[in-house]
DNA sequence: AGATAAATGAAAGAGTTCTTCCACTTAGTC
DNA sequence: GACTAAGTGGAAGAACTCTTTCATTTATCT
């Protein structure tokens, strides 16, 4: 089931306009409102998302794909712990930047069924470069899979946050956590 | 301005109840539904509390009421390093197992205006522990009162998200930012 | 270009939540 | 016990948000 040309740039302008919304205002903007902002009318936000979370998995899966990707960068990589570092700061960062908030990346991707392809793909890319940093004697022997999801978690929590400097706190967060994190 | 002792005693069923939705639903919990579990009217609530800002606040005195024990306790022990990592995990785990929400601490404690005062004497007392432990060679020098902040931050963050075990996770986050914190 | 099915937005309807009014109840005072 | 002022809850109503209907517009196919 196809759809058609100006419904499909439609539904992208609503993705978008989510999108922005949900990292002003959080997941709860009205839809109305983001009818609005996408240029369309509320009738037609109703129709392509019949439910809040549906269209919180739209604006997930799309930031889902880019973390696929630097998550698959980071795998290729020689040196294991430093793209491991590389890879949650910028994921943080980006997260930070984006506004991405907890509700989104938890009942998207943590809590909810719709992404399991995905999450396993990632854990076990993320995995492995966490044993290879590991077997480079560089990454503490506790650290795991669930670490760097609490670490995402810690951090969307924050983000969420207003605060000056919202990069910056990323930063320090990783910062940490990439000390904890190191062989001792 | 004094109240009467029956409007007290509703006053403080109200907050009790507050209490206990915001852990389980959140603070958008609707007003009717806390004055239900408070066994008073809409009414009485409105009239109480008349913005769902001002509820937050009342809850959330409480709860720093707690906290400011715990610092105050944390800053008389005799080893400032291990009650600094101890006064860290108490009140991580209690955020935890209290749920309290991220809402609650940053528009009440870390935003608003309401509480500068508390803050002030909080910060002040970690910070002397901070600085203990740093002359004792225990902390690492670039610890600050902001990353302590920062951990409340991502603690409560993570906080509201649902898991099996909230209060492993929050030791967790502890057990990081410990690692992190300790001298190199 | 014409036929056809898909897609749309304005407006109405249904469901929530919050606030206010007002007749009634209760605590505090003499 | 009686008086007074403070306090209360039910109910009405105002404000929002989401969904659905339907007449109209628009893309697509031949």
């Amino acid at each position: 089931m196809t759809l058609r040309a100006d419904a499909r740039d439609n539904r992208d302008r609503i993705v978008d306009a989510a999108e922005q919304l949900y990292a002003i205002s959080g997941v709860t903007t009205p839809m109305s409102e983001i009818a609005r902002r996408a240029g369309v009318g509320a009738a037609t936000l109703s129709r392509r998302f019949p439910s809040r979370e549906s269209l919180m998995d739209a604006v997930f899966a799309r930031q889902l794909g880019w973390w696929m990707s630097a998550v698959d960068a980071a795998a290729d990589a020689e040196d294991a712990w430093s793209a491991l570092l590389t890879l949650l700061e910028e994921t943080c960062v980006q997260q930070a930047h984006d506004g991405v908030c907890a509700d989104l990346v938890v009942r998207s991707f943590l809590q909810g069924a719709s992404f399991d392809v995905e999450k396993a793909a990632v854990s076990a890319q993320v995995e492995r470069i966490i044993g290879r940093a590991q077997r480079d004697g560089k990454a503490s022997t506790d650290v795991s899979w669930d670490d760097v999801v609490l670490l995402i978690e810690a951090n969307a929590g924050a983000a969420g946050l207003t605060t000056a400097d919202p990069e910056a706190r990323a930063r320090r967060l990783v910062h940490h956590f990439a000390r904890s994190f190191a062989a001792h």
